[in-house]
DNA sequence: CGGCATTGTGTTAGCGCTACCATGTTAGCG
DNA sequence: CGCTAACATGGTAGCGCTAACACAATGCCG
């Protein structure tokens, strides 16, 4: 039926099989097949297994573009990142993608380059999308950004650090972290430390965690000198850091470095220039990659539940989209300081 | 006006504006702000920087959903890559992101743990979002996915290996890597080689190279004994292998890895085991990651042009997309043996 | 066996946007 | 100055699906 009218102007189409077919073929209406995929429990099981296999056999595919517009929700989450670079921001993708997906969300995965102004971008595009929520690293906004997401009513989950957050909060409390390994190198009797960082405005958790680092030194009536590399966290820039402190502070006892990329290519570069860590110069760092403990002597640094840290956001959000009870809005994940043999 | 009927039911929608609205507030159509919008250059400039004037004041944020119904055509490019965990799928994404992005496409990126089942999940469901193109990772797809695949007219790029692909293909002959480091460690004179793998069943582009290894040892006459490990690359499974080598094969003179993860948590186990590389046992690698040239001994490797193989996969794409020349189907991308110091 | 909840299915009216065609308006030409 | 082409804008009709309601048919109660 429903040839409308014989209208001479036609849309194209995608040529797929439409739900409607599938509700022609199996003898039913077009609603008993979407809640036969969607709701399977309101349909009578009979209903539900004509109309599967009628799906089956016409290889309908179900338009979600088509759903998502129906009913105002896609099942998307938008996941904003800094960099992929890094290994960190790897590891809570993973852990949100796990959790997000055995639950049939789909992630929509930005990038912006450390870029505050791209953030809003990818936001802007991402609401475009009637995302269910957003997930996001940092506390860090434009303006603009706060704004959009002011009037926005889904789950904002901001992940990594602690602090004033929109809504959920994820993290662990950077300026602790710094002072942790302060006062653990202090422990060792270092005096002379030297921080080194990369791109420290971009990557401003790193200096959240040498305020904390430059906190407890000067406290113990030390300086806190500073080296900042122009190059994001890798291993060829921590051997370069490595060199930079060699030849401006001949005199350091100890490195502590923004993370441990960073850390393990100073490591590394030493062992190649001959010298010993830590009887020569000490080296600690922050993340406590895998790659930390492998190498030799293994590294001391500080251990943040990355994966967990993804996974937790993930089922905080998700249980406030199933409207379960809100619990806590903000989760410190802590850390946990990794002694190894560098320092 | 267009209050339609006061009819009871009404639909709750997003209380976002709507193209609609803008067009009412600015005095103009629909349409030509979905144009001013989409396609400025069909908008006289005044009437255009009214309805931008509009747009900004009222904070509207475009429905994509609505638009790719409309229009069946998302700016969705799919992406879809066996684990996140591998180093090297992170590069290619970071190429095909960077430049997909700034063509104003959108990645949907799907992970599939090595399980061909789960592609062809993910494959229906991304179908479902109307894709613009399919980048995925290899040329081993279910026959659902196949048949799903062969009905589908957009661009379908498969990347990492080369052969008989659905579309188009960027990648590199593993079977010649293989061959390639196998020839390499024959020219240095070593006769005892084991090669060392990881799930050899689901990354079966290692067990290519393995293949292509064993050939050349057949060849000269030689054994090609095999080790497979039940975890994926990492520096652990590395350090677990090479201990397994020395315990199996107390004669190997060298080891052939999957990759450089395994290479380089070997390494660093011979390390700390107190050996000394390559004297009393070689190794090499594969991929060419930073971290193999930043160890000491430098390892032995090949380098496949990660990033490159992503950026490239996706001009092609996009060529593709603008309906330019349709240039080549295959490229390969090829490799380069890097020979360090480990061999 | 009438009244009321429960279950299963259908009808209708959009969701917010763009394709398609139509129409008006200006420029370009001999 | 009439004719065509190019430009600028608008009206209408969906894209394929689901929310909201409507309405039978059944079960259960006193």
């Amino acid at each position: 039926m429903s040839n409308k009218r014989e209208s001479t102007r036609r849309r194209r189409g995608s040529e797929q099989p439409t739900l409607q077919q599938v509700a022609d073929a199996a003898g039913v209406s077009a609603i008993t097949v979407s809640r036969a995929l969607n709701a399977p429990e309101r349909v009578n099981a009979a209903t539900r297994l004509k109309v599967l296999a009628t799906v089956e056999r016409l290889g309908y595919v179900p338009n979600l573009v088509a759903g998502s517009l129906a009913s105002s929700r896609s099942r998307f989450i938008a996941v904003i990142v800094p960099s992929l670079a890094n290994a960190v921001f790897i590891e809570v993708i993973h852990g949100l993608q796990e959790t997000f997906e055995r639950e049939g969300y789909q992630i929509l995965l930005g990038n912006t380059d450390y870029d505050i102004e791209r953030e809003y971008q990818l936001i802007r595009t991402f609401l475009g999308w009637s995302c269910s929520a957003l997930v996001t690293a940092g506390l860090r906004h434009s303006e603009a950004c706060r704004s959009l997401l002011a009037h926005w009513d889904n789950p904002i989950m901001e992940v990594m650090e602690l602090g004033d957050a929109l809504d959920l909060n994820v993290g662990l409390d950077h300026h602790e972290a710094g002072r942790c390994m302060a006062r653990h190198l202090l422990g060792r009797h270092y005096r002379s430390v030297v921080y080194v960082g990369a791109c420290l405005d971009r990557d401003y958790r790193a200096r959240m965690r040498f305020e904390g680092h430059r906190e407890v030194l000067h406290t113990a009536g030390l300086e806190a000198p500073l080296i900042e590399l122009d190059q994001l966290g890798s291993l060829d820039a921590g051997a370069a850091g490595f060199e930079r402190v060699l030849a401006q502070y001949p005199d350091a006892e100890a490195i502590h470095f923004a993370n441990d990329d960073l850390a393990t290519g100073a490591l590394l570069r030493a062992q190649r220039l001959g010298m010993t860590i830590p009887r020569d110069i000490a080296i600690a760092g922050f993340n406590g990659l895998p790659l930390g403990q492998h190498v030799t002597p293994r590294l001391t640094t500080i251990r943040s539940p990355r994966e967990n840290m993804g996974r937790l956001a993930a089922e905080e959000v998700l249980k406030r989209l199933d409207a379960k009870r809100v619990t806590r809005r903000r989760h410190d994940v802590g850390f946990e300081l990794l002694i190894g043999d560098s320092t």
